[in-house]
DNA sequence: AAGATTACCGACCCTATACA
DNA sequence: TGTATAGGGTCGGTAATCTT
């Protein structure tokens, strides 16, 4: 069975404000026969005359008479549902973003980002969810708004990018740790025992191929899933951690931070949303927000 | 005479089929 | 798998016809 023919609808619109086909041919520019065919379709697919001859005219039928502010209300909804969106209004938007992140977006940029929220639209709320993986499902299915990471093969093709800030790796030790004083060769830095962060579980990083290509090894004596971590542990302990400068710069506030002693390649943080979001004037201004407190 | 309807025709779109 | 073609269906226009 097809569904019905919804152009239909602007037809009795017409067709039923005007009271005459003839002049809802006028209305939708088209030509009195094609009007009058149309309303034979309308009485086919109704099952009702709609419009009958009175005299010169066409006077409606109770059934139209039902229908005519109906479809009316219908006809304009949809028109409105089909305009571009209007600017959003941001105090009264009530509203949950869910931004996903990896360890430590939120300790680092979540203040700043409520509090940049909490100005522009007090009934938007956020919630943060921990990264597990670079599945871009969940934007897909918009179990998460925004995502926020490292763009590469992995990430599918139709999901949109931009970069938020570039970062590199430095390296961390609790303050009084022996590296924390005169200058740290790599032979030193290397001879430390550290803590590895890998969230795919692996036994090796950046580092240790920078450290490699100088004949050097280190000793991973732990190896952690997130920042925060390496850095509770480092706190409290002769371990030595690399980690992004700017991802934990509110991390590492009672820390003693370092340039490390190696080369290793600069990290893009972008962040990243589904098409289907592309053009919500919420999300867009949203994702303005978390451009500005990642570029302060 | 005015407005509604119908016959006929062309344009366009969709689908099935053949073929490279 | 992609492209070309034929056939059928739908819809709108013109012109003619019908109804009041």
């Amino acid at each position: 069975m097809s569904s019905p023919d919804l152009n239909l609808l602007l037809t009795l619109d017409a067709l039923l404000a005007e009271g005459s086909v003839a002049r809802a041919a006028q209305r939708l520019r088209l030509s009195p026969s094609a009007m009058s065919r149309a309303l034979a379709r309308l009485r086919d697919t109704t099952g009702d005359p709609l419009l009958v001859r009175a005299g010169r005219g066409l006077v409606p039928t109770p059934r139209a008479l039902e229908l005519r502010e109906r479809v009316g209300h219908l006809v304009r909804e949809a028109e409105a549902m089909l305009r571009p969106a209007a600017g959003v209004d941001l105090r009264r938007l009530v509203r949950t973003f869910t931004l996903r992140g990896s360890d430590g977006f939120v300790e680092n940029f979540g203040p700043a980002l409520v509090e940049h929220l909490r100005a522009e639209a007090p009934g938007v709320r956020l919630h943060f969810r921990q990264k597990t993986s670079k599945d871009s499902a969940p934007l897909r299915d918009g179990t998460i708004d925004l995502d926020t990471g490292v763009v590469d093969a992995g990430t599918s093709p139709e999901i949109h990018t931009r970069a938020l800030f570039r970062d590199r790796f430095i390296g961390v030790v609790r303050h009084g740790h022996p590296l924390s004083n005169g200058p740290i060769s790599p032979a030193r830095y290397a001879a430390g025992r550290h803590v590895l962060v890998s969230r795919q579980g692996l036994d090796r990083g950046l580092v240790d191929e920078a450290l490699q290509a100088l004949g050097l090894q280190r000793e991973i004596a732990s190896i952690v899933d997130g920042f925060c971590a390496a850095l509770a542990l480092v706190s409290v302990s002769d371990l030595i951690s690399a980690v992004p400068e700017r991802y934990t710069r509110n991390l590492r506030g009672h820390l003693y931070s370092f340039a490390l002693p190696v080369t290793t390649p600069e990290i893009t943080v972008s962040m990243l949303w589904h098409p289907r979001t592309n053009s919500d004037p919420a999300h867009k201004w949203l994702r303005d927000c978390v451009r500005q407190v990642c570029a302060q």
